[in-house]
DNA sequence: GGTCAAATTTACCGATCGGTACATAATTAA
DNA sequence: TTAATTATGTACCGATCGGTAAATTTGACC
C-alpha cells in the first residue's frame, strides 16, 4: 500500500499545461519557471513526478501524439467517405487546430523538431520528436499504398512521394500559421495539395 | 577623417559567420558566447561594431535575404525560359540550399520566424523577420500577376493564393530539411507542388 | 615624438538557467 | 500516539545568459 502525503494537484491536468508550454516555446524555450508556473506545481514536485525537464518532454510530447496528433489522423480512415473528402477533412482539422487562437500557433512538433539541427537538445528528447513525426508520415503511406481509392488512382506506386508532399504541406502551413497567418488565409493550401496529387475535389 | 586603432577583422565576414549561427540556432538560441567565438571577436568588439544582439540579428537577416534569398528569387524572372521550368529552377534551388551540408539545415527565416509566437524575441528582430519573410511572397504574386504565362494559364486570379500555396511548400521543405530529410527524399514535392498550381511539366 | 581617438583584452555585473538540499507538512501503518 | 513515508515550500547551488566598466594596446595626425 502506498503511504505518506498525497498528490495536491492531478498529473494529467499537470502534463497538459506543459505540453502547451512546450508548444509554445520549444524545448530549450520553455524555462522551468514558467513550466512550473503554469502547471502550477513547484520544482521540487515536478523533479518527483516527471524526473526532469527532458523526461517531462517526453511524456509531454507523447500526451500530444496520443490527444491531438491522433484526433487529426482519425480522419484518415473515417468511413463512407471519398478519399479526397477525407484528405480534405484530414488538411483542415490540422490547419485548423495550426490557427486555433486557442492553442500556440503552429504545430508542436513540428517546432521542436526544428530544434534538432540546434544541437541544444538532449537526446531523449530529439529521439522523441523523430518517433512521433514519423508517426502521420507512415498513416499517409500506409492509406496510399493499401486504400482501394487511392490504388484506382495509381496512388500506391509513389506512395512515399505522396506522403512526403503531404507532411511538406502541413509543416508548411504550421510554419505559416506560427508566424501569424490566419486560417482563412491558409485554407487555399488544402485545394491546391489535393490537386497537387492528381485528386481532383 | 577617422582616426584612432582600426578593426582588426574584417566586418562583413563577422557579418557572415553570425548569420550562419542566427541560422543554425535561432535569436534565442544563438548565445553571444558562440556569436563572439565564430565571428572570432570578443564581445565589447561586437556591441562596439554592430550594437547589440538584436541589431546584430537585423543586420544578419538583411544580409540573409540579400545573398541568399535574392538567388533564389531570381530563378523566378529567369529570360527565355518557360513558367514551369523557372518554378522548379527556383523550387530546387532553394530545397538544395535547405540540405546542403555546407548550411545549417533548413531555412533561417522558416526557423526565427517560429520564434514570434514565442514571444522571448525583441520587437525590432520580430519586425525584420516578417518583412524578409514577405519578399519571396511578394515576388511570387507578383510573378502570377503580371507574367504573360501565368496569365495564360489563368494564374494571375487567383495568384495570392498559388503563392500562399509555394510558400507553405517552402516553409514545408525547410522543416523537413531541418528535421533531417535529405534533398533526394524532397526532390519529389517540387513536381507535386507544380502540378498543384495546374501546370504540367 | 607626443597626443588623442578608437579597438582591444580582461574582468566583472545582475538576472536567469536547470537542478537540488533541507526542513516542514500531510498521510498511512503500527 | 508514534514511526515511517511521501509531498511541499524555501532557499540555495554552479553555470550561463546578455551586457558593460576600466585599463591597455594600436594607429593617425600634428
Amino acid at each position: 500500500m502506498a503511504s505518506g502525503r498525497k498528490l495536491t494537484f492531478d498529473k494529467h491536468q499537470a502534463l497538459e499545461a506543459a505540453m502547451y508550454v512546450f508548444w509554445k516555446k520549444g524545448y530549450g524555450g520553455a524555462s522551468l519557471a514558467e513550466l512550473t508556473h503554469r502547471m502550477g506545481i513547484n520544482k521540487p514536485s515536478l523533479y518527483a513526478t516527471f524526473g526532469n525537464k527532458e523526461a517531462l518532454f517526453v511524456q509531454a510530447t507523447d500526451y500530444y501524439a496520443e490527444v491531438i496528433g491522433a484526433k487529426h489522423n482519425a480522419f484518415l480512415t473515417q468511413k463512407d467517405t471519398p478519399l479526397s473528402m477525407r484528405l480534405k477533412l484530414f488538411l483542415t482539422s490540422i490547419i485548423k487546430g495550426q490557427c486555433d487562437k486557442n492553442n500556440p500557433k503552429g504545430c508542436y512538433i513540428s517546432l521542436c523538431a526544428a530544434e534538432t539541427e540546434s544541437e541544444d537538445i538532449p537526446q531523449a528528447a530529439q529521439q522523441k520528436i523523430l518517433e512521433v513525426s514519423e508517426l502521420t508520415y507512415k498513416a499517409l503511406v500506409t492509406l496510399f499504398k493499401e486504400d482501394v481509392e487511392a490504388q484506382h488512382y495509381k496512388l500506391d506506386t509513389q506512395a512515399q512521394h505522396h506522403a512526403c508532399f503531404l507532411m511538406a504541406t502541413i509543416h508548411g502551413t504550421a510554419a505559416m500559421a506560427r508566424a501569424g497567418k490566419s486560417q482563412k488565409a491558409l485554407m487555399p493550401v488544402v485545394d491546391h495539395a489535393i490537386e497537387g496529387l492528381g485528386l481532383a475535389l
